[in-house]
DNA sequence: GACTTTATAGAACTTCTGTTCCAGAGCTTA
DNA sequence: TAAGCTCTGGAACAGAAGTTCTATAAAGTC
């Protein structure tokens, strides 16, 4: 882009309009530039318009008012995000709430919105808020928001939401598979591991984030 | 707010003007709207947009074309994101570089976009990334990101970054007022807490986040 | 000084656009 | 059935707003 040095008007102008988009949520009319920045006639603004428009400041639509758009600008830039519902509270055994396509932001307590890039463009992502000392070893507090996203295997080692079917009941363990059996390591020292068939476990999801906030 | 029940054109109308908005970057103009819309009169439209704006969906301004802002509607709300530069690797006695008002986002390594309720909002935030086990006893791990407030004063048990004047370098400890000393307890058990003079210290900032991307 | 570029004024013009008024259709309710 | 509500159509008006034209300064360039 040709950043050619702005002159002082076309600043204050640009300024303008910043804030007037800001402030009212659309963009100024050429006439209320004009008083904003307290200038003289509206071919003026028109000519420095089209100044900022050539060197990329802005976007306008011929013949159509209010149709500024500020370009680039660092301040109003907004990423794309996502919505990842928060489905539910982990705590040590009980069973979690894990979201089917449908069912997906009805569930939830309340949703979080991120920004694409903390959930590595990922789909199928959702949140558990985590309640008691059942991962500290995992260095996940109470409290802290678990960022799972939904897979059907694991790889060992990672810590996995998953369902005991006969058990009928859900928890968050590292996950190990040995020989014929399958290892769920709690992720706290006070709990024993727990070897099960492979036929009775389902991965529902994995963590792929945590996120705490303090004070 | 009053949720009536919107009727099919009301919706139709409202889905117009939010994919008007989002395409254009600027509201449409009634009788965009009708045509949009393929409705027949720009009454139908005011009688309509009139509704809305009552039902609390829109705010309008008299006389101003192009004024409509939507208003709540969870679909194409983007919520304000606040830039933090990451400015530092914090590891066991290393000094941190706390950005001064200048040279905010000159030092950082990187910048990390979030909303804004991931902060609650606060001012002079910044974050440094965690390299070590240095702080695994609060629940942080080698790799994590840390979000801090820059502050230049902290409650008991608050985890905060700490300039220490004669020694020269800085780092991440709780802080504990005792007497007439200052404990600076360790976020690892393999180390010893230090005592060192209320004079000697100065408080750079206090943890307020932790952020961690797994696999 | 002659010439070009940049910046400024003012006014006129045309189109865009919000607003208003009136009439009527369709529906429900007493 | 009359009354009353919601919804629709069409047209006209007035003010808002983008555009264009001409003239004039000021400042830099040769």
């Amino acid at each position: 882009m040709n950043t050619k040095e702005l002159s002082h008007k076309q600043q204050l102008i640009l300024n303008f309009i910043g804030d007037f988009l800001h402030r009212r949520g659309y963009a100024p009319a050429i006439r209320e530039i004009v008083q904003g920045c307290r200038l003289s006639s509206t071919s003026l603004v028109e000519y420095h318009l089209n100044i900022l428009e050539r060197e990329g400041y802005l976007r306008r639509d011929v013949e159509i008012s209010r149709s500024i758009r500020l370009l680039g600008g660092k301040r109003l830039r907004h990423k794309e995000m996502i919505i990842v519902p928060v489905v539910g509270i982990i705590s040590a055994g009980t069973p979690i709430p894990v979201p089917s396509a449908d069912t997906w932001s009805n569930v939830a307590l309340e949703n979080l919105e991120l920004p694409q890039d903390m959930v590595s463009g990922k789909e199928r992502v959702y949140a558990l808020r985590v309640k008691g000392d059942s991962m500290v070893d995992a260095l996940i507090d109470d409290g802290d928001v678990v960022l799972m996203q939904q897979v059907s295997d694991a790889n060992n080692g990672e810590m996995v939401a998953i369902w005991l079917k006969s058990e009928r009941e859900a928890t968050l363990k590292k996950v190990y598979w040995e020989q014929d059996m399958v290892r769920l390591q709690p992720c706290n020292t006070q709990m024993k591991p727990i070897y099960v068939h492979p036929s009775n476990v389902e991965i529902q999801g994995k963590v792929i984030g945590v996120i705490r906030q303090l004070s």
